[in-house]
DNA sequence: GTGATACTTAAGTTTCCACTTGACAATTAC
DNA sequence: GTAATTGTCAAGTGGAAACTTAAGTATCAC
């Protein structure tokens, strides 16, 4: 059976994601991160020291961040070493991105309009 | 009296902020809502038809929304008219791109490093 | 006026998620 | 070898958050 889908602005997939990206994001903690690795790569333990939370909380925010492509992690032997990977912040990006240019179109549209409507 | 706070590349009060958007867009049906809007205007029951919950569901996500300044509100009569807010978004890319320019500096370093080393 | 429409609000329920604890595995240092 | 380091896994807890129900308010149509 092949599976032939309705063609999308996005597909399933991209949608699936997407909610991956934001729900991870969405979290202060999983935001610290993703900025104190856009400057370096570190260690798990390393990231945890300034975090007020366990060893296993920050490995659970990772297991979260690298399954949205945000964070791409390494082992080399016992030390675990966490990066910044752009996929998942690529695709935030293309999502406000879009919802930006619609809008934008929009506004362009009506902003003759809306000159003439200031003058009340 | 030298007023000298710290230097922070992002102050409490646009963090607090940041929280409120990333919070806002960490939900598949808020995201879903700020899409629909950023092609047109809509009434809080219309936007509440295609998604499979009450009208005051809605109105609990729309006051989030609001308050994240993703999605701005007018009452007119008995009808609350909701539009896409600028300024949310444009909160939400900036922290992106803030990111990746930290992130991209960090790997245009390396590249000279790697053109040093070729030369010796 | 009456009834219908379009929300609004409060309170309760349920589901989810961040976090901890505690035991475990694998590597490195001694 | 033993011990310390570095991380992993499973199960459980607490609180936040999404959602519902039910009642209320304000506006519009007649």
């Amino acid at each position: 059976m092949r599976e032939r889908t309705k063609q999308a602005r996005t597909t399933a997939g991209q949608r699936a994601n997407i909610d991956r990206v934001f729900h991870a994001l969405g979290d202060a903690t999983r935001r610290a991160i993703v900025e104190r690795l856009s400057e370096r790569p570190l260690t798990v333990s390393s990231l945890a020291l300034p975090l007020n939370i366990t060893l296993a909380a920050v490995v659970q925010h990772l297991q979260i961040l690298e399954q949205s492509g945000l964070v791409h992690t390494e082992k080399v032997g016992r030390v675990r070493t966490c990066s910044l990977g752009a996929a998942g912040l690529s695709v935030a990006e293309g999502w406000i991105t879009e919802c930006r240019a619609i809008w934008e179109k929009r506004f362009d549209r009506l902003g003759e309009l809306l000159a003439e409507l200031e003058e009340e």
